[in-house]
DNA sequence: CCACCGATTGCT
DNA sequence: GCAATCGGTGGT
């Protein structure tokens, strides 16, 4: 699978699909998927995101160019990606919330969880753990492995549904979350 | 220096 | 419904 540029800036890739892949670069090879769940976070007009309250150690890729990775640590035990959105100073990040496997999935098994393939990728936590993210990945150029972005299969609009953001307290109104409704890998 | 807490997950 | 688990953040 080649791995090309994310097409920039601002884009919710369920709406214009992309597959995430991870190039290992030794015997254990390739893990890909298909990306089926986003959210979107802002910065400073955006109470719900960790860019909130202005640039710190721990969000300052957020500020930086579009199509690099912004890993985050939380509940001291889970590492979440996001793909940057936005031009140098401007604060915009997409979560990837789930993906389905296409490539890899024995490696991500040995990396712990047994449910069902389909299930392998269906969090932002779950995506952290069978991918092996830790924050040596914050800041990656995705044009510039070994995390890379790379075109999908093409979903039409009335397969995509948007709803509110999960697991936030803030600005829970905002439609900023989208997904993929015929996947049986969304998150719950 | 210290107390609080979270863009989660899995088990009861 | 709730515990696990810990680095970042902000207040003292």
């Amino acid at each position: 699978m080649a791995l090309t540029t994310p097409r920039l800036p601002r884009q919710f890739f369920v709406r214009d699909p992309v597959v995430l892949a991870r190039d290992l670069l030794g015997p254990e090879g390739l893990l890909a998927g298909r990306i089926v769940e986003t959210e979107a976070y802002t910065g400073e007009a955006d109470p719900a995101s960790h860019a909130f309250r202005g640039r710190t150690t721990r969000n300052a890729v957020m500020f930086g160019p579009a199509g690099h990775a912004y890993v985050y640590f939380t509940y001291g035990m889970h590492h979440c990606l996001n793909v940057t959105a936005e031009a140098p100073g401007t604060a915009g990040a997409v979560l990837l919330r789930a993906l389905e496997p296409l490539a890899g999935v024995e490696v991500m098994r040995a990396r712990g969880d047994h449910g069902p393939e389909n299930r392998l990728l269906s969090g932002p936590g779950k995506i952290g753990r069978a991918f092996g993210l830790s924050l040596d990945d914050n800041g990656r150029d995705f044009t510039r492995g070994p995390l890379g972005l790379a075109a999908g299969a093409p979903v039409a609009n009335r397969e995509v549904a948007i709803s509110r953001r999960i697991g936030i307290s803030r600005a829970v109104e905002l439609p900023y979350r989208f997904a993929v409704v015929s996947s049986r890998s969304v998150s719950r």
